[in-house]
DNA sequence: TACCTTGACTCAGAAAATTAGCC
DNA sequence: GGGCTAATTTTCTGAGTCAAGGT
């Protein structure tokens, strides 16, 4: 089980209730970080004006105005977000350069909006865009089907959506009945009045002529000269560049997803009862573009028109369509590095650590409600208590035509089994279909409830039948403003992970530091139920990983005898780093890496002479007394040798004993880099880590962390990341979530 | 419902490893 | 033999994709 040692309960407040508290401390200005063993980071409240509560943007009619009068947020004042104490001192060269990185083409006016203030209810006062990118039309290939042994020659319509299927015929989704069933209606229903009476099963249908025909374009396609490539690419780069940036109040921002989704067949997740449906071709005229009034709107494509155009500065999406499966509506955003997603991602953080002040005041009241006599308040306290030990999602309600997936509240009596020792086993499958399992030993009062709510109800029947999402997060509401049980995820995975860092060794090496660093991440990715395939090739990797390892070490052993052939062992009586044995290089490692050693030489003696001999047939008589040098060699190094060597004295470098010690040294680093990262990548195999450090770990304790233990931070964040965070660039070392 | 965040997966291309050739 | 560079192959990374969550 993940748990996090968290603060507890300020006892001289134990009995009093909690809006009394919270009312008392706001009134006092106590600030409950006192309760914390964590480092304070502020002697003045929190500030409040940064993080204006989430206004529910008013009904807006379809074509609602922009403010075009708002004031520019640039002329907005100096800020409290990086409190000042914190980041007067933060601004090194060191800190420049990373700007310069991120900056929009170099330049170095960049908008720093964590260095004022932002309302965020106004999104934008001023947006241009290009719009929208469609995806090519499709061009009929003539490749036919193959229908119970016979040529079915398809019209461009059929040819394309069975096109949609053998692209997939490789993938796991042809082997699910609900993909096929949905895939082969949608295409029944494209067919040809003719052609429908002749396709009637889809077990009859071979796609494979198409799909070797793809296979063949793919191949092309890698097989072409880089050249070639250099030249599509850039002509792709010229078609999108207009779509990928916007202007929003002046400033040019990326675009993310400024590519409409191509047609194909629905990719649902799990049991999704509408995998393998149809996703139609999306038109101009699905798609409303939301843009600056005065503002040029763009073209549509030729002979084309847009459903709407609309002005809402109120929202962040630049286009929107309707996906034709779910009938969900899609929205084209501004990229993660854009100051819109940027601001979200502070205020989100932000919040997480406005929870801190009241979360032991919230888990005191929760645990009395725990044993309330009215059933409703102690379901909602278990399902609170849920969310905030094991970082459950919240568990919304689900439609019949979803997959039937489940969070916290929607956890049903068939997902839990109660178990001896106040244990309890979850077993269901969440967001992705992704199974959480996990076995938890809980407080004996959870236990009990856990009990009492399944008492009598069917397995298919709701744990908490009487609590929803709304309920839960309006109650939360009421605690802390903003607060919902999605915070609790945030905080609990941000406060875990600065707890976890502090096993980082101060005096170890880099890579030491970060495998210390990942695996912090990795316990929050534990805590979250962040999961991944194992990739295919992680035994072959881990093995080769391993026999390298041993090779080095074999290498070090023989240099280690060579230099104790030339100098006393008690030379270096205290220096356990040279005289020291491998632990795993036994006698049998050793046996077997002096044959590897020696086939490797072998192969590449082989190598040469067969080069030579090419070269002598070529050319010249001179050559012929290198080959007979070497054909000598390659004689001396027959099997026959090759068992005799082993007993024979090793071949030596004939090096200085300096120059031996140095590269003894050289190697056990090598060697003991290889094995953290051998550790690092097999504590990982199951575990995903970029999405906790994506959404839920405040960067600003990444950022800390790599100042405070001098890891560059191009070792934690690539370039994305940075770019995403670089509003969290300027925290100093000493910075606490 | 609308709007936005969170999430796993894919695949192109970057990076690393290996090989070849030269001095 | 060793050090270096360039070419080629293999492995890994991360940007992009789009589905699936929460509020």
């Amino acid at each position: 089980m993940s748990t996090k040692d968290t603060p507890s309960v300020d006892s001289s407040e134990e009995d009093i209730p909690l809006s009394k508290i919270i009312k008392r401390r706001k009134s006092k200005g106590v600030d409950s970080d006192e309760d914390f063993t964590i480092r304070r980071r502020r002697s003045t409240p929190r500030k409040k004006a940064n993080i204006k509560e989430t206004k529910k943007p008013k009904a807006k009619t379809k074509n609602s105005v922009e403010s075009d009068d708002d004031i520019p947020l640039s002329s907005l004042t100096k800020n409290k977000m990086n409190n000042k104490n914190e980041s007067t001192n933060a601004k090194t060269k060191e800190d420049k350069g990373e700007q310069s990185e991120n900056d929009n083409g170099g330049e170095n006016n960049e908008y720093k909006w964590w260095e004022g203030d932002f309302d965020d209810s106004i999104k934008w006062t001023t947006l241009e865009h290009s719009g929208v990118l469609f995806p090519p039309e499709y061009e009929p290939h003539g490749v036919p089907l193959k229908y119970d042994g016979e040529m079915v020659k398809l019209n461009a319509e059929e040819e394309e959506i069975a096109g949609f299927y053998a692209h997939m015929l490789e993938t796991d989704y042809v082997k699910n009945p609900i993909f096929n069933k949905n895939f082969f209606d949608g295409f029944r229903s494209v067919l040809t009045s003719e052609n429908k009476k002749r396709i009637l099963k889809l077990e009859k249908c071979d796609f494979t002529l198409m799909y070797e025909y793809f296979q063949k374009l793919r191949d092309e396609k890698k097989n072409m000269t880089k050249e070639e490539k250099e030249k599509i690419k850039q002509e792709k780069l010229k078609m999108e560049e207009k779509y990928m940036t916007a202007s929003i109040d002046g400033r040019i921002e990326k675009v993310g997803n400024f590519r409409i989704e191509p047609p194909g067949l629905f990719r649902g997740r799990g049991k999704h009862p509408k995998a393998g449906c149809i996703k139609k071709r999306i038109r101009p005229e699905d798609v409303t573009i939301n843009i600056g009034k005065t503002c040029k709107i763009p073209d549509p494509p030729a002979g084309h028109s847009w459903r709407d155009i609309i002005h809402n500065n109120q929202v962040t999406w630049l286009a929107t369509w309707e996906d034709t499966v779910n009938m969900t509506p899609k929205y084209v955003f501004l990229a993660a590095g854009s100051s819109l997603k940027g601001q979200s991602d502070f205020k989100k953080f932000e919040k997480a650590r406005e929870l801190k002040d009241y979360v032991l005041d919230i888990r005191r009241k929760n645990t009395e409600e725990l044993r309330d006599s009215d059933l409703l308040t102690r379901q909602r306290a278990t399902a609170l208590w849920l969310i905030d030990k094991l970082a459950l999602r919240a568990g919304n309600e689900k439609g019949e035509d979803e997959a039937d997936t489940v969070g916290c509240c929607s956890l049903r009596c068939e997902h839990i089994e109660l178990a001896e020792n106040n244990t309890v086993i979850f077993d269901f499958l969440g967001k992705d279909s992704i199974r959480y399992y996990n076995q938890v030993e809980v407080d004996k009062i959870i236990h009990k409830n856990l009990k009492e709510f399944k008492k009598g109800k069917k397995k298919d029947e709701p744990l908490f039948n009487l609590l929803t999402t709304a309920s839960l997060n309006k109650y939360l509401t009421s605690l802390m403003p903003g607060l919902t049980a999605k915070v609790f995820r945030t905080f609990n995975a941000s406060f875990t992970f600065q707890e976890e860092l502090k096993n980082t060794p101060s005096d170890g090496t880099v890579a030491e530091k970060i495998l210390a660093y990942n695996r912090a991440n990795r316990q929050v990715a534990i805590l979250c139920n962040h999961q991944r395939s194992i990739p295919k090739s992680h035994d072959t990797s881990m093995t080769k990983l391993k026999e390298k390892i041993l090779m080095l070490k074999y290498e070090k052993y023989l240099l280690r005898l060579e230099l104790l052939d030339l100098v006393e062992e008690k030379t270096f009586k205290n220096r356990p780093e040279i005289t020291e044995m491998e632990s795993d290089l036994d006698d049998d490692v050793i046996a077997r890496k002096k044959i590897e050693k020696e086939e490797l030489e072998l192969k590449k003696i082989e190598q040469k002479k067969i080069k030579l001999e090419q070269t002598k047939s070529e050319s010249q008589e001179s050559k012929k007394v290198d080959v007979e040098k070497d054909s000598n060699s390659d004689e001396e190094s027959s099997p026959k040798r090759k068992k005799k060597d082993l007993e024979e004295p090793r071949k030596k470098t004939k090096l200085s004993p300096e120059r031996l010690e140095k590269k003894i040294l050289t190697l056990k680093n090598r060697i003991e880099n290889m094995k953290l990262a051998l550790t690092d990548r097999d504590e990982n195999k199951t575990t995903a880590l970029s999405t906790s450090k994506t959404n839920y770990i405040d960067p600003r304790i990444s950022f800390a962390w790599s100042k405070l233990h001098s890891v560059p931070i191009e070792k934690l964040f690539n370039k994305g990341l940075r770019d995403k965070f670089k509003w969290a660039t300027s925290v100093d070392a000493n910075w606490s979530f």
